[in-house]
RNA sequence: GCCGGAGUGGCGGAACUGGCAGACGCGCCGGACUCAAAAUCCGGUGUCCCUCGGGACGUGCGGGUUCGACCCCCGCCUCCGGCACCA
């Protein structure tokens, strides 16, 4: 027997399917189709074992809906632009191309190494010219429509990358996602995208989608609707009506202090050195500092707000508990019913009053705290007393609304994608400013804007793109005048917002892509990654879909119709991500053990949606597995003869085995079993050589294992006298041999395990009691009493009830 | 605080729709082959008791429903993750 050399044999089948083209796929064929997708790497390194589960996933599926007659659409890319790759670059002190472009050929090399069936005609690196000059024709329309806008905010600042983030590029902690520095605060003119008119659309259209409800849930969260009221309260002093938004109107009643955020536009008009020593030194904390301060403060302004449902003068207090980012920077405060507004209160020894009982309670003089309870009533709000709280509480807006002093309203955590950063590694931004006509757009037929090859392109906080003068100098395409082009550059889940879109019409050169290929391909059927992408570029591509939509460029809401999260993958203590450093990658796996047997490892390890960790013992025990496959299927075709595989047991067992993998692989996405089946199957076999359908299991088992280590596969077909295994229909399991003839039938006596009986799987269920009852074991434990009850669970068992 | 998820042998995990708990693999123990080792093959491996027939217990904890519960219901505990001075 020949010895199994995956080296060769791998090398060998790599060449076979790229010769054949074999995952080359048209647009024009229109079978039934399947579009699956993992997200595409940053080239910051070489791949690391994170990427082995993605991907295998990923190519597993693909595989196997191809053998089942879909048209699969099975793409691979590079987000080759943004701070990973730059930073990179920079800390081995090559130009970001030179470093980014070397990575992708590396990654690219080993990406053919594991053998994952990619079109790689329709590659595509989001660096490249050809792709992002149709980004900038996008962000074009975007701008058109004002959904792309500059504006003045406060921003996040990450001062170690020197530059601006996304809102959802700051973790939890408030660091930077990137490089996990502390993120400061920064008041900054900056490009957005109006993703906050589509928030309701984001929540909503989240029930049209197949995607694990812990990924909808933090969208969800992160859009973070919620309901309420916005009131209209006016400060005398200023003759100003002040907006606040609340989701308790049914405790108008109860509000005693009026606040402002330190940061509110008011504040700065009022008169007073303790108000703007207040503010300088709210300014001066950072936002974690804010969050976490056990005492609350403030400062009296000496203004006065009105409370329009009774007119009450409310003290108006500046204080750094009310953030300006969420609502309208300004609250009414109810201390009765709001645990902050009740400690600030406490502090500056303010008025607290009760306007909402618990259904039991009563209303407590000694005025606390009040917990919020189901079924509660208004107290102390004049005509509204005694009315549940709930309904109080819209009739209050009511009467604001009929007075013109307040309305319903809706409430989104979500802030506009602030899009623009300060770094050199990016998509330009197709603008001019011109000093006759503000911001233009530069003309479709004048892109793509390329980015120029600068050597400083170091981050410096200012953009690293102002140095280059004769790039930045241009005249206006309106008058003509002098002219400067905008100098930073878009951040790099713009680019990964609709490279989906660009896979599917990849050589387009008029334009980003056609309708009809986009229209018949996706959505995607099945988009694979990590869970770390579920608030950034998750909602950013279903944003990007929904405006494409809206210009009628596509036919779709949704980018990704089912989503299924891969876990992360460790290796000793390290965590295999994008931020640890020095890892050792699949590559030295593949020279060591061959592509299929860490394909089938990484899949074997558990369910493909949990963390797992790569061992070397782990990886050890599957090569042994991948040695005996080719062992027993070997002997099998050098020394079984053809012959019919007649209905025994290990006949039975390979189309059991059929149905298993089948559902596993196409329904469960359990990869994890569908190998335990098989190595079942091989177990089997191992031990009856002989078996007329020795070589009918053998069949099956490379059959059935070709989707997840495809090389071994084809060399076993091809010895078993099959050819072109990739292209062979799946294996079909036949009903009538998923039955054994004979059964095991569990007896039990209340419920307890006492015998098990081998019958024929048709027997009768009188013959079945009868004999179940017979059994001695049975016996003695019904005590020669008659059984109360029976159940029979046809096939299974038979339970006593004594 | 709100939201989502998970708790099963020494380990990773399996049990899919309420019907044999622990598939498959790792590790470990014993044996075969070998001068020896590796590789390979065979057998064993939840815990406790045992007269070796078997018996009792066992899926985070406490209850419940059911002939029957890892699975469903109620109440807890622990861990992981998301959001959070969000009005």
């Amino acid at each position: 027997m020949e010895r199994y050399d995956p080296q060769a044999i791998e090398a060998k089948w790599q060449r076979v399917w790229a010769d054949a083209g074999a995952f080359h796929v048209s647009n024009e064929e229109r079978r039934p189709k399947s579009y699956v997708l993992e997200m595409l790497p940053y080239p910051s390194g070489t791949l690391h074992v994170g990427h082995l589960l993605v991907y295998t996933i990923g190519d597993v599926v693909t595989r196997f809906r191809a053998r089942i007659g879909m048209h699969v659409l099975h793409p691979q890319g590079f987000d080759s632009f943004g701070l990973p790759a730059e930073n990179a670059a920079i800390r081995e002190g090559v130009h970001p191309r030179a470093s980014t472009e070397r990575n992708i050929e590396h990654i690219t090399r080993s990406m053919r190494r594991a053998g994952w069936a990619y079109d790689w005609s329709r590659s595509l690196t989001t660096h490249d010219p050809g792709y992002y000059r149709w980004q900038q024709w996008q962000f074009l329309r975007f701008l058109e429509r004002g959904l792309a806008y500059r504006k003045g905010a406060p921003v996040k600042w990450c001062p170690n990358d020197q530059t601006v983030l996304a809102n959802e590029q700051v973790l939890a902690d408030g660091r930077c996602e990137r490089c996990g520095a502390e993120v400061e605060a920064r008041l900054m003119e900056q490009w957005f995208f109006r993703i906050t008119d589509y928030a309701q659309a984001l929540l909503d259209d989240l029930e049209t989608v197949d995607w694990p409800e812990s990924i909808k849930a933090r969208q969800r969260n992160w859009i973070g609707r919620s309901e309420g009221a916005e009131v209209l309260f006016r400060i005398e002093e200023l003759d100003e009506d002040v907006p606040v938004f609340t989701t308790r109107p049914d405790t108008l009643y109860g509000a005693t202090f009026f606040v402002l955020a330190p940061e509110h536009e008011l504040v700065e008009r009022i008169d007073s050195d303790d108000v703007r020593e207040y503010v300088r030194r709210a300014g001066a904390k950072k936002t974690p500092e804010r969050a976490q301060a056990t005492e609350k403060t403030g400062v009296f302004t000496g203004l006065h707000a009105v409370n329009p449902v009774n007119g009450e003068r409310l003290p108006v207090y500046v204080a750094d508990y009310v953030l300006t980012d969420y609502g309208t920077g300004a609250i009414m405060a109810v201390p009765a019913h709001d645990q902050r507004d009740f400690d600030f209160a406490s502090a500056f020894e303010l008025p607290v009053r009760q306007v909402v009982r618990p259904p039991d309670g009563d209303v407590d003089e000694t005025v606390a705290y009040v917990e919020h309870a189901e079924g509660e009533v208004l107290v102390n709000s004049a005509e509204f007393d005694g009315l549940p709280a709930s309904e109080g509480g819209r009739r209050i807006v009511e009467k604001l609304e009929a007075e013109r002093r307040g309305a319903f309203t809706i409430n989104y955590r979500l802030r506009d994608w602030g899009f623009s950063r300060q770094r050199y590694w990016g998509c330009p931004i197709p603008v001019v400013y011109c000093d006759a006509c503000g911001i233009v757009p530069v003309p479709d037929d004048e892109l793509p804007v390329v980015l120029p090859q600068i050597e400083d392109y170091k981050p410096k906080g200012a953009p690293p793109l102002a140095q280059a003068d004769d790039w930045v100098n241009v005249s206006c395409p309106e008058c003509g005048g002098p002219a400067r082009r905008e100098t930073e550059t878009m951040d790099t889940f713009v680019d990964s917002s609709w490279y989906f879109l660009r896979y599917c019409d990849a050589a387009n050169e008029t334009a980003p892509f056609d309708r009809a290929p986009v229209d018949y391909w996706s959505p995607v059927d099945l988009y694979i990654g990590g869970v770390d992408h579920a608030t950034m570029h998750m909602i950013y591509a279903r944003f990007w879909v929904k405006v494409l939509n809206d210009l009628d460029m596509l036919g779709f809401r949704e980018p990704f119709a089912r989503f299924f999260s891969n876990g992360w993958v460790t290796m000793g203590e390290k965590k295999m991500s994008k931020r640890a450093g020095n890892i050792v990658g699949p590559d030295e796996f593949f020279e060591r053990y061959g592509a299929d047997a860490c394909r089938l490892n990484i899949l074997f390890l558990g369910p493909a949606s949990e963390d797992m960790e790569w061992t070397e013992t782990s990886i050890e025990g599957m090569a042994r597995f991948v040695r005996r496959l080719w062992r027993v299927v070997s002997e099998v075709a050098e020394r079984a003869p053809e012959r019919p595989p007649g209905e025994g047991p290990l006949a039975r067992k390979a189309h059991r085995t059929i149905a298993k993998v089948s559902d596993d692989i196409g329904r469960r996405f359990a990869f994890n079993t569908a190998i335990a089946a098989v190595m079942e199957l091989v177990n089997e076999l191992q031990r009856a050589p002989d078996d007329p359908a020795a070589r009918f299991a053998a069949e099956t088992a490379v059959s059935l294992i070709q989707p997840y280590a495809p090389h071994i596969a084809e060399e076993l077909w091809s010895k078993l006298g099959g050819e072109r295994l990739w292209e062979q229909p799946w294996p079909q399991a036949d009903p009538a041999m998923l039955a054994e003839d004979t059964i095991e039938v569990v007896v039990q006596v209340n419920g307890k395990v006492r015998d098990r009986l081998h019958v024929h799987a048709e027997i009768a269920e009188e013959e079945l009691v009868a004999q179940a009852r017979a059994s001695e074991r049975v016996q003695a434990h019904l005590d020669g009493g008659e059984p109360r009850k029976t159940i029979i669970v046809p096939g299974k068992l038979v339970n006593f009830v004594v």
